[in-house]
DNA sequence: CGCCAACTATTATGCTACGTAGTATTTGGC
DNA sequence: GCCAAATACTACGTAGCATAATAGTTGGCG
């Protein structure tokens, strides 16, 4: 998966926080809270974010919607996946990463097993 | 934590698979193998590494010993604990972590989530 | 039914990280 | 003390990203 630049990041932080689909005018509005940005470079960056998948577009008369493909939280757990697949000891690796969290997060995971153990038995 | 880049992590690796510490020229030779590359370049990339962190270095006659600083799983342990601690909703993205990896990566987090939690009994 | 504001498409520029390597300088051992 | 080998310094090309200007298109209103 394609990884995300900052100006991205914040685009994609702006379509994740907005109920629903936004255009380059709404992302821009939001943008601007915080610093000037032409509407031009919050179009490009939309496009890349099209481009890497990232969000789906439909007409909405001239202009485009634009919506997240995936959850924040999914892009998140794509991101670990990725990491994990890359690498060459998964169990070793498993080890050390539950290692580095903190036990609310341990505790986290625990549910989130026993979620996936509950979905499996039911298959 | 820093991003590698492709030379950089082709380098890492082959710190990573020998078994102790190696010169720019051991890693070089190792390189070779498969392409040309000039010994600046590798030296290059190893000043690089060692700027980021990656690996520890030290003297030996007029060459540097370079060496890991972490494993390959510590790295990619620690590369997935940055992506969960970015997440907002970090329970949801363990939900779906554990949706995206296969069964036997399942029973290997169990494994290690059962270690961690003896190991958290007995302190 | 044609105009124009709003929007997209196209193109461009600067920056930073990385890959790559040449040249200059240092140094350890014979 | 010399010199091969290593490092230090410098440099250049490429690619991705941030940024935006300009050119082209179009939907709806008057």
């Amino acid at each position: 998966m394609r990884r995300l630049g900052e100006l991205e990041s914040v685009v994609m932080n702006v379509l994740w926080d907005g109920s629903d689909s936004a255009t380059v005018r709404d992302v821009r509005e939001v943008l601007e809270r915080d610093r000037p940005v032409a509407y031009t470079t919050v179009m490009t960056v939309l496009d890349h974010l099209h481009g890497k998948g990232m969000v789906r577009r439909e007409r909405d008369g001239r202009a485009y919607r634009y919506q997240p493909v995936t959850s924040r939280e999914e892009y998140h757990a794509d991101l670990m996946a990725d990491v994990l697949s890359g690498s060459s000891d998964q169990a070793a690796t498993l080890l050390h990463f539950v290692d580095r969290i903190d036990p609310g997060q341990l505790a986290e995971m625990r549910r989130a097993l026993a979620a996936a153990q509950r979905r499996a038995g039911r298959r």
